[in-house]
DNA sequence: CGGATGCTTCGATGACGATCGAACTATAGA
DNA sequence: TCTATAGTTCGATCGTCATCGAAGCATCCG
C-alpha cells in the first residue's frame, strides 16, 4: 500500500516462536536437520516441516539434501546479521525468554555468530586489529589494510581465496551482548576456522559457546592485545610482530 | 525455551501488515495522530488503537499528549536503526510492496530516515566527512576528531549542546537503498535540521523525501565534497590530534 | 525385498488475533 | 451547557494460521 520495503513479511516470519527459536538455532552456523530444529523449536516434526518450508521460501534459510537428511542453514551472512541485529535490539530493551539463564556468561564471553566469533572476545579482536591499523573502515564497510594483509597471510590465511568467494572479506556486525561491533565476512569466518584448527578453541555442543583452551586464551591474548584506553582516538606507531 | 534474547516479540509486533505501515510511516520522524496513523495503515480508529496500545506496551512507540490529540512517535533512535535496518534487508532481498513507485527515485536521492538524512545524500556526506577526517570510527562506533569539531562549530551547531544530551552523537545507520552507512545520531539530526533552517532543504509532505533547493545543492556539495576514489585505502600523514 | 528412519503432504481441529460496530470518555469551542 | 472532534474500551465475528494425527514418499540398511 505504502512505499518502501515490505518488513511485514520478514516480521510475521520471524515473529512465530517456533520459527524463531529455528532461526536462533541455525545462528549457530551449525547445519541441522529437520529433527533437530523441531527438537529446538519443541514442536512435531510435521510443523516444523511447515515452518522449515515457510522460511525457505521467504529466503531465510536454504536446505541441502544428503542422504536421507536434510541440512538446513540460514541463507547467507546477511541473514545472520539481520538476526543478530534484531537480537541486539531484543536483549537491550530486555526482552529476554528466560532471563540470564546458566551458561549465559559464557555465552556473553565468545560464542559463534552464525559462522564467525561474537561475544566479549570477538569485539575484542576488533578492537585489537583497528588499533594495530590492520583494519579500517566506516560504518560496516571494513577494509584490510596492506600492513594487515601481511599480518594475516602470516598467520596462515589465504587472502586470495578470501577475496574469491563472492562475499565482503570484513565486515562489521552488531554484538547482542556488548552492543559493539565485531569482525564478520569470510576474514571473520577464516579467522574462527583458525582457532579451532589450532586447537585453541572449540565449540560446545548444543550451544553457540565458543571454550578457550589455556593455550588459547595466552596465544589469543597475544595475537590480539588489548588496545589502550581510547581504542578509536590512538593513532600511533606500533610493531606487534611480523 | 532457549537462551538468548526474545526475537518472536519484536517480530510479531512488526509482523502485522498494519503496525508494520504505522511503524515505517513514523520513520519518516514526523509525531502522528492516531487517525492519520489508522489512515496510512487503512483501518479504523478503533483497529488502529488498538495496535498502537501493543506498540507503545512493546516499547516500540510512544505517545504524547496535546490538547485531543495523541501524537505518537518511535520510542528512540534505535527503534529506527532497527527499522531501518530491516527495511535494507527487505528491500535487497525484493520484498517491495509495490515496486518502484513513482517517488521511488526522490526517496533514493534524499529522505528523512527518523530524524536523519539518508538516501544518496546522505551517505555522500558521510563519505566526505569521513574522507576530510572529520569522523572516525568502526563499526557503528564513530566518533568527532578535533578538527571535526571545529568545523561543526563553525557551521553553526552547538556541539556541547549535543553532547549533554544521552544519546550518542554519531552513529552510523545502515541505508536501505544504498547499503551503506549513513551518519545518525544528535549530531546527524543537528546537521538535517540544519539545512532545512538555512533553506537548503525541504520536506515533503505526507513522504519521507527531502527536496533540495538551488542554492541547497551547490551548498551541500561545497560543504561534502566527493571524495576521491577510494576513501577507505587512504592512509596517508595526517596529524589529526594529539 | 523387507523394514526402519527422515521428512513431506493432507486434513481436521483449535486458538489466537485482527477487525469493526457500538458505547463510553475526554477535550475544545461556541 | 451543548455539540463536535479525538480517542479508548468492549464485545462479537471472522480468518488465518499453528498444531498434530495419519498417510504418503524417499533413502538407507540388512
Amino acid at each position: 500500500m505504502k512505499e518502501g520495503p515490505d518488513i511485514a513479511l520478514i516480521g510475521s516470519l520471524i515473529g512465530d516462536p517456533a520459527r524463531a527459536n529455528m532461526l536462533t538455532a541455525l545462528t549457530s552456523g551449525k547445519a541441522l536437520t529437520a529433527t533437530e530444529l523441531a527438537g529446538t523449536a519443541g514442536v512435531t516434526l510435521q510443523t516444523a516441516s511447515s515452518h522449515l518450508s515457510k522460511l525457505e521460501a521467504g529466503g531465510l534459510i536454504s536446505q541441502r539434501k544428503q542422504g536421507r537428511h536434510r541440512y538446513f542453514t540460514l541463507a547467507d551472512d546477511d541473514v545472520g546479521l539481520m538476526i543478530e541485529g534484531l537480537m541486539g535490539f531484543a536483549a537491550y530493551r530486555g526482552f529476554t525468554r528466560h532471563r540470564t539463564g546458566p551458561k549465559d556468561p559464557a555465552l556473553r564471553k565468545a560464542r559463534v555468530c552464525y559462522n564467525h566469533l561474537a561475544g566479549d572476545y570477538g569485539v575484542r579482536m576488533l578492537d585489537s586489529l583497528v588499533a594495530e591499523e590492520v583494519i579500517t573502515g566506516i560504518g560496516d564497510r571494513l577494509q584490510l589494510t596492506k600492513t594487515g594483509e601481511g599480518k594475516m597471510t602470516a598467520l596462515g590465511i589465504d587472502l586470495p581465496a578470501l577475496t574469491r568467494l563472492r562475499r565482503p572479506v570484513c565486515r562489521a556486525c552488531l554484538d547482542w551482548s556488548e552492543r559493539r561491533s565485531h569482525l564478520s565476512g569470510s576474514l571473520g569466518q577464516a579467522l574462527l576456522t583458525l582457532f579451532m584448527d589450532k586447537g585453541w578453541a572449540k565449540r560446545e555442543t548444543d550451544s553457540r559457546a565458543v571454550r578457550f583452551t589455556g593455550t588459547g586464551e595466552t596465544e589469543f591474548a597475544k595475537l590480539f592485545p588489548l588496545p589502550a584506553p581510547s581504542p578509536v582516538e590512538r593513532r600511533q606507531e606500533h610493531t606487534v610482530e611480523a
